[in-house]
RNA sequence: CGCGGGAUGGAGCAGCCAGGUAGCUCGUCAGGCUCAUAACCUGAAGGUCGUAGGUUCAAAUCCUACUCCCGCAACCA
């Protein structure tokens, strides 16, 4: 079983391009991975409680309650919009998750994982935070943007992290294949050099808080947000469920490396400190440990941060509207490198979808197809024999889907989509000397014409099933004109020169990808 | 000496971990084709791979120093 998580996003404001980059990732990995006939299971949802939840929700005078169902939805509904398709949702509100929480809480307290201390420092009341040595202005004081500062002290409840850190220490050196990409390791394994011995704060006092998972033995504090949103990633996955629970089967679904796909801001010190050091407190054996993929950002133009303040930041929903929900996953799957950041830019999503997709691809299929039904009657017959230019095509297709593979097994869609993408140019070239609109002048190159407009027509038949995963509906939509729709259900050994059969009659071309006019956009 | 990333033809990027005549897309220029979504194909121009050293028969790639840009710096989600 292949266990793929996201991260949960926080549920206090409208979900931005980098949430839709994550979890499109994401699905096309489950995609993928489904294609080569694994089984998977591909959980996603939301992080519900919390000082900014609650602080939120008070601005608009409703309850935390009504405030996350309300944008929970909006997060649902754009996934559902964009083709996220999951089969685990995870929301931190759900009760079987408390109580996972809970029962995770009394069993560290009861190995003396927990013990409670007071701390003191400058804290906001404004903010409602301790504040630190590197919140303070050029000359050593608390701005004004943090309201009133006092000096206060204040008993919490602690993790200790310090008893685990020399163990993750020796196990990230010991699996340098865990963190992806590499130079992420060697930045963690840096931060917990500088940083040993610190414990883990993972309590709110509820005068503080008040919208949180309760502690089981202490009724006077509720469970910092970060402690409780990592135990998604077990609690939803039937860690210690009851068996009428409706979660999966823990022990099926954790068999061996669960991969969670993060952004690089929560790789320190969330998941790869606090979550990796959980769940070895917890008991999970070194073989269980998750692999994190931690992607980059979409910056934008210009390589600055998308923030509200700028005014740069790209909604999901909108641009979905404006030019597809196809070619927003193919641009956000295509223009990055998996781990690096990548800068958002709405003429170079129009641009690739109108170069590798409208004409290239789009346009391949369109000419193939057309070409069959004047030529063919839509009848397509493999022909033969098979010329020099034949077999160079379907070295081709071999050689792109070798590369195809082994981008997607390292998670590198983009490079993945380039090796489509240059059997498809190959197959346009292809097309341009083989002229089968001149064989089509002479009755007698009528076996000759065959086999060419099958090679064609069999390219596309392939492309479309390694365009799957990033590209589900368009897929079908091939098969659908190649009157193959058993197509979008192939597995990848299943994938090899033959899926049109002899005699195979095909439907009517109509453009997949209609390119995306320059006027339209503004 | 805090940590990490980046600097490659006009633009955007890959290549660097496992050194061996610098690659992709867009753009530009010149041809060709007409089956096709004004799509397709061929060819050309354009780079001393941030700077300075070093290792090597050979460096964009390894080592050292430096310059500029970006992000982060463990009880804020």
């Amino acid at each position: 079983m292949f266990y793929l998580t996201t991260a949960i996003d926080y549920t206090n404001s409208a979900p931005h391009v980098g949430h839709a980059y994550e979890k499109i990732l994401a699905d096309v990995i489950a995609r993928y991975r489904r294609l080569r006939g694994d089984e998977v299971y591909f959980l996603t949802g939301v992080d519900q409680h919390g000082q900014k939840v609650q602080q939120a929700a008070e601005k608009e005078a409703i309850s935390p309650e009504k405030f996350v169902e309300r944008t929970t939805g909006r997060f649902s509904a754009l996934w559902e919009k964009l083709g996220v398709t999951y089969d685990g949702w995870a929301q931190t509100t759900d009760p079987r998750h408390k109580a996972c929480v809970g029962s995770i809480l009394t069993a560290l307290k009861e190995q003396g994982q927990l013990y409670k201390k007071s701390h003191s420092g400058s804290y906001s009341i404004r903010q409602e935070q301790f504040l630190q040595d590197r919140d303070r202005d050029e000359s050593g004081n608390f701005g004004p943007e943090w309201g009133e500062v006092v000096e206060i002290a204040e008993e919490n409840w602690y993790f200790k992290l310090s008893d685990h850190t020399d163990w993750l220490k020796d196990f990230l050196e010991a699996n340098p294949d865990l963190i992806i990409p590499a130079f992420r390791r060697s930045e963690l394994l840096n931060a917990l050099e500088k940083n040993s011995g610190i414990d883990l704060c993972i309590s709110r006092p509820k005068e503080r808080l008040q919208w949180g998972i309760e502690f089981p033995f202490d009724g006077n504090y509720v469970t910092y947000v970060w402690f409780d949103a990592l135990i998604n990633y077990i609690s939803f996955a039937g860690y210690q469920a009851a068996g009428d629970s409706g979660l999966p089967d823990f022990a099926t679904l954790w068999s061996g490396r669960p991969v969670h796909v993060i952004g690089k801001d929560i790789l320190i010190p969330a998941h790869g400190i606090y979550w990796l050091c959980m769940l070895h407190a917890i008991g999970f054996p070194d073989a269980q440990m998750p692999r994190l993929l931690v992607h980059g950002f979409w910056n934008g133009l210009g390589g600055t941060k998308m923030s509200k303040s700028t005014g740069n930041v790209v909604d999901p929903d909108e641009l979905a509207d404006k030019f597809g929900v196809e070619a927003l996953r193919y641009y956000l799957m295509r223009d990055i490198v998996t781990g690096k950041d990548s800068d958002f830019d709405t003429h170079r999503l129009i641009m690739l979808f109108n170069t590798e997709l409208a004409n290239e691809l789009g346009n391949l299929c369109n000419r193939a197809l057309n070409m069959s039904q004047r030529f063919t009657g839509g009848v397509l017959q493999p022909g033969g024999p098979l010329t020099a230019d034949d077999t160079a095509l379907q070295a081709s297709l071999a050689d792109s889907t070798t590369a195809y593979l082994t981008a997607m097994d390292a998670f590198d869609i983009s490079k993945g989509l380039e090796a489509i993408s240059r059997h498809v140019v190959h197959c346009n070239g292809y097309a341009e000397r083989m002229k089968p609109w001149e064989l089509n002048k002479n009755p007698d190159n009528k076996d000759r014409l065959a086999t060419v407009l099958y090679h064609l027509a069999e390219s596309v038949a392939h492309a479309s099933v390694l365009l799957s995963p990033i590209l589900p509906n368009a897929a079908a939509k091939l098969a659908g004109q190649l009157n193959l729709p058993s197509l979008t259900n192939k597995k990848l050994d299943g994938l090899h020169w033959g899926l049109l059969p002899d005699g195979h009659v095909i439907d009517k071309p109509q453009p997949v990808f209609p390119r995306i006019v320059i006027e339209e956009i503004v």
